[in-house]
RNA sequence: GGCUCCGUAGCCAAGUGGCUAAGGCAGCGGAUUGCAAAUCCGCCAUCGUCGGUUCGACUCCGACCGGAGCCUCCA
């Protein structure tokens, strides 16, 4: 198996992937809280760890991806209460738009989805060990972590007690200290709320992820994720939690993604202004920001920008940095993703298999049958590999594959492929694209067939260009050339490109 | 104020103590084309500022300037 070098925020830097158990990945993503559509910002996670999940899979881990959803929560109970509807009602419906969204996305390797309400038990029999052990206490209703008795609290963010110098918000009163966080809440009349040791109630944030995991990762895994807005209070929380309880690490590697950023006036997405008060600037900026395109619906997103190239997008800046996002960034996604489709449907052309249904590899078979495909091709593939294996460097990755496109169009026409096709050189065209093939599967990019971008008249519309074309290559050939540019201009202003290539005229719609 | 992080070409974005600082978008020149489109070839950066360490720094350290995130359940 490949060495693996994963970053970890807990140490702040790289260190070979040495698993739990041998062979096998145990991998935790903090998914969303499902009260609203949701946006791009909630999709990057996903779309990253399903990469990292491709990966491993590829180089021969078996991978067991978790990713909750937290359908508890004071906001589901206030965005339900404004709507008149029920928490549960409102957290499926959300749900469903969350699945949706990471379907279109190609996000397809997500093993489970444990959902808070479904391990009440589970968390409230975590929630007594933390008691029975000292490292927690009833107050009133609430249990709250004491965090005064855990003696590395703070490690993951590098803080201390004594730096938390908050108010402890408006359950001060029932804290030992303003620092310590509630494990388990008390009903407020006409919550949803569940029975436990301590009375009516719900869990706190933080103890779902830790009971959760614990129920399906085990008490020690190997990869916790989350956006990088997660890594306080929520997984120092975690940590807090969970290695009170159990004694030994919660996670061996914890992968924290870099946020969304909508264009100049940079911030996160719909994140709420600090202090009304306090910034007016800051606050602004973040107002505004929750309007733009960034915190958008999702699917509103996709009604405007195919899928892949948003995935494309996402993955084409390393995984860590904040990624600055909006239709501009998009449209340059766009524009940069149609060398490969063109490549794609230049080699269908050729040899008549749709890309997609090329077989995949995985990375023995594929270093085993590198070599057919020549040396330059095997070499973009171990600078792919190479990439990957570097801490999921996606970035390089993505610009080995535009190298690929180049050497592949290259090698078409150096040989000449559209107008005659010897057998050897189209097993090698074919070596080429399975190897192509192999590397965009790790990304989980041209997975399926290319979306076609209309309904219904598709067909008709079809045998209409085939006409047009037909009667344009009689003007031509009788070297009528101002009718053949005028075809060709009046069907660029009805958005369709038409190309001569020495094997025939080819069209398609623009944009 | 505390804790993290960033500042690379017109824009986006990788990267390294010393060979030619990836890739994309845009632009320019050439090949190809009836002309285009597509494709191919070539061109386009000394790495925020100022110091320091070093034989040598864009890469390490410090200061400064500018920007971001977290410190309030926001992925």
């Amino acid at each position: 198996m490949p060495t693996i070098e994963v970053y970890s925020t807990l140490s702040r830097a790289k260190a070979p992937l040495v698993t739990v158990t041998p062979g096998h990945v145990g991998m935790y993503l903090c998914g969303p809280t499902v009260y609203k559509p949701s946006h791009i910002g909630h999709m990057v996670g996903p779309v990253i760890f399903d990469t990292v999940k491709r990966h491993l899979a590829f180089s021969g881990y078996r991978v067991t991806w978790v990713v909750n959803i937290t359908d508890v929560d004071d906001k589901i109970i206030a965005e339900s209460a404004a709507r008149g509807t029920t928490m549960r009602a409102l957290a499926e419906e959300m749900t469903a738009d969350y699945l949706a969204n990471l379907a279109a996305l190609g996000v397809t390797g997500i093993d489970e989805m444990p959902k808070a309400t479904d391990h009440i038990g589970t968390i409230i029999a975590f929630i007594e060990g933390l008691v029975a052990k000292g490292f927690a206490y009833a107050s009133d209703g609430d249990v709250y972590f004491d965090v005064a008795r855990d003696t590395d609290y703070g490690k993951l963010t590098n803080r201390s007690v004594e730096q938390m110098q908050g108010e402890g918000g408006a359950t001060a009163d029932r804290k030992r200290s303003a620092a310590d966080f509630a494990l388990w809440k008390r009903a407020k009349a006409d919550e949803p709320s569940w029975d436990s040791p301590w009375g009516p109630g719900r869990p706190g944030w933080h103890i779902e992820c830790s009971a959760m995991s614990k129920a399906i990762l085990g008490e020690t895994f190997d990869i916790h994720g989350g956006g990088l807005d997660l890594v306080f209070p929520h997984h120092e929380n975690e940590i807090a939690q969970s290695e009170s309880l159990h004694g030994r690490p919660m996670a061996a590697y914890w992968m924290h993604n870099g946020l969304m950023q909508a264009g100049s006036a940079a911030g996160k997405v719909g994140g709420r202004p600090r202090d009304g008060s306090a910034d007016d600037a800051a606050a602004q900026a973040a107002t505004k920001l929750s309007k733009s395109t960034g915190a958008e619906p999702f699917k509103n997103l996709l009604a405007r920008h195919r899928p892949e190239v948003i995935r494309l997008l996402l993955l084409s800046t390393h995984y860590r940095s904040p990624i600055h996002f909006g239709e501009e960034p998009l449209q340059e996604s766009a524009r940069a993703m149609e060398a490969f489709e063109r490549l794609f449907t230049r080699c269908e052309r050729i040899s008549g298999k749709p890309f997609h249904t090329l077989s995949h590899r995985d990375r023995r078979t594929g270093d085993a049958a590198v070599a057919a495909a020549g040396e330059e091709i095997a070499a973009l593939r171990t600078r792919f590999l190479a990439a990957m294996d570097d801490d999921f460097n996606t970035a390089i990755a993505v610009a080995s594959l535009f190298d690929f496109v180049r050497a592949v169009n290259k090698f078409i026409d150096q040989h000449g492929l559209e107008s005659r096709k010897p057998p050897a050189e189209l097993a090698a065209l074919e070596a080429r694209m399975l190897v192509l093939r192999e590397l965009t599967g790790i990304l989980g990019l041209f997975l399926g067939p290319p979306r076609v971008t209309a309904g219904a008249d598709e067909g008709l519309v079809a045998k209409l260009m085939e006409l047009v074309i037909e009667i344009r290559a009689h003007a031509r050939k009788a070297k009528d050339f101002a009718t053949a540019d005028l075809v060709r201009q009046r069907l660029g202003e009805a958005g369709i490109v038409l190309e001569d290539r020495p094997d025939g005229t080819g069209w398609s719609r623009k944009g």
